[in-house]
Formats: C-alpha cells, structure tokens, sequence
DNA sequence: GCGACAG
DNA sequence: ATCTTGTCGC
C-alpha cells in the first residue's frame, strides 16, 4: 500500500551504480525535519552466507510509546553483491517490496548503515531517502569512513564523524560505557534530529518497570526500529513467521 | 603502490 | 552479514 518513487533502474554494474550516486546525490536535502514524526520505521535484510535469497524486512513503531504498529517481511533475491560504499544497490530492491506491503506511511525511517557518512555522502539511508521522499538517517554499527575522537561513556555523550574536512555524521553512545553506534543524516534531516531520533529509540527509556522506571539489562546499545527489524527478518529467515508471506 | 572497507 | 561457547567485567 505505501508508496515509492522508482527514480531508476537497479540492475546496474558496480562502476554505473558509482555513476548514479554521483548523479543523485544533488537531490540529497539535509537539514531540519519539516513535520514533527510520529512513527518511525526500522529496515533490515538477513541472509544465508552464499545464498542470493534476501528475507528483508519493516518495523514501524509509535515514537512515543515505542509500541510496535506494523510489520512487513519479503522473501527476494539481491542481484547485487556485497561491495563497500554500494551497500544500496545489494538492499534497497527487496526493501522497497517490503515496504509496498506496508499500510501504514511512517513518518521517518532508520536504516541499518549510514547516509551521508559515506565517501560520496550518499549512503544507503540517504539513497533510500530519495526513493521514500520522506525523512531517513543511518545508524551504523560500525565506520565505513570519518574519523572522531571518542566520546565521553555516558549515553548521549558524542562526537562528529569528520571526512576530508566534513562533518559527516556522530559516534554516538546510546548506552554507558558500550561502544557507540555511528549516526548520520540520510534526506530531508539534520545531524541533530537523526541523534535525538535515535536516542528516543532506546528500549529502557520508557514502557517499562514499575512508573516507567527501567530495569537494568534493558536498553539496547542498537535501537529498537533496527533490533526489532533485524529479529524481524532472522525469524522470516528461519522459516518462523509465514504470517509476513501470507 | 598499500591499506581500508556500512551489511 | 552468518557461524557459535565460553568468558571477562561491571
């Protein structure tokens, strides 16, 4: 049911799809949000090693609540292979499928990799931004490129990611003294509101525990559009939820 | 030329 | 990404 813009064709070479983030990335519009989100989606594929079969998968949550509203899992195949810095081209088709099996239109979508915090600032968040037109950031869980100076242990405490004299996105830690995940804007957002965003994903900031008060041992170093999802398209893979292929 | 390299 | 048990530290 929801939507997207098909703005060209992925069954492309490495060296064309290279050509086309250099030609796309002028559309990429960073900076504050327009509408207030009030949903949230998380994206994630899962794989067999070897295998070209892709189980990817949506979470869209209540940014208030954090209550789970929607689901959607495909089972595709991804044409493209693993290649640093074209990780779009391997993820995106299969989510775009999933996301046209969703009812609802969230307000903002996390992506599992970065957005501009790639070498020609047009990661998978901010690719996908396109498509979506809608807002999207990365959270990573890992560096493809920038350097940072390590930020303080507490949660919340973070630092900019900087590439050939770029701010590119923040080491951010989303839990004491763990290492911290890597956010960057992907379209239609700002560093700051992708940060807040993904600190508002936390698990044990709220819903649980006696008022709200949450227990130790909850709270995930990874937010929960991205934890949630990543479960999501595991159990697709191992054959436990045929209700998504229903 | 050498090393790095999201998921 | 995926495959896996125990183990170090708060």
């Amino acid at each position: 049911m929801a939507h997207y813009l098909q703005l060209h064709d992925w069954n492309v070479s490495p060296a064309e799809a290279v050509a086309l983030q250099k030609q796309l990335r002028s559309q990429i519009r960073i900076g504050p949000i327009a509408t207030p989100p009030k949903t949230i989606a998380g994206c994630d594929i899962s794989f067999n090693k070897f295998e070209e079969t892709v189980y990817a998968g949506i979470v869209v949550l209540n940014l208030e609540t954090l209550e789970t509203i929607e689901e959607a899992g495909v089972i595709s195949t991804a044409p493209f292979p693993y290649i640093p810095g074209l990780l779009s081209f391997r993820e995106i088709p299969s989510l775009l499928e999933a996301w046209s099996k969703l009812k609802t239109e969230p307000d903002v979508v996390m992506f599992d990799g970065h957005g501009t915090a790639h070498p020609r600032r047009i990661g998978i968040a901010s690719h996908a931004g396109l498509f979506l037109n809608r807002p999207t950031f990365g959270c990573g869980k890992s560096v493809l490129v920038g350097k940072y100076e390590e930020p303080a242990p507490e949660r919340g405490s973070w630092s900019p990611m900087l590439h050939y004299g770029d701010v590119v996105g923040a080491a951010l830690r989303t839990k004491n003294k763990v290492n911290p995940v890597y956010v960057s804007p992907g379209h239609l957002i700002d560093l700051e509101t992708a940060i807040a965003l993904t600190l508002a994903c936390d698990g044990g900031r709220r819903g649980v525990g006696p008022h709200g008060i949450a227990p130790r041992g909850v709270g995930y170093r990874i937010p929960e559009p991205t934890r949630r999802t990543h479960n999501l398209v595991n159990a697709l893979r191992k054959g436990e939820r045929p209700d998504l292929t229903t």
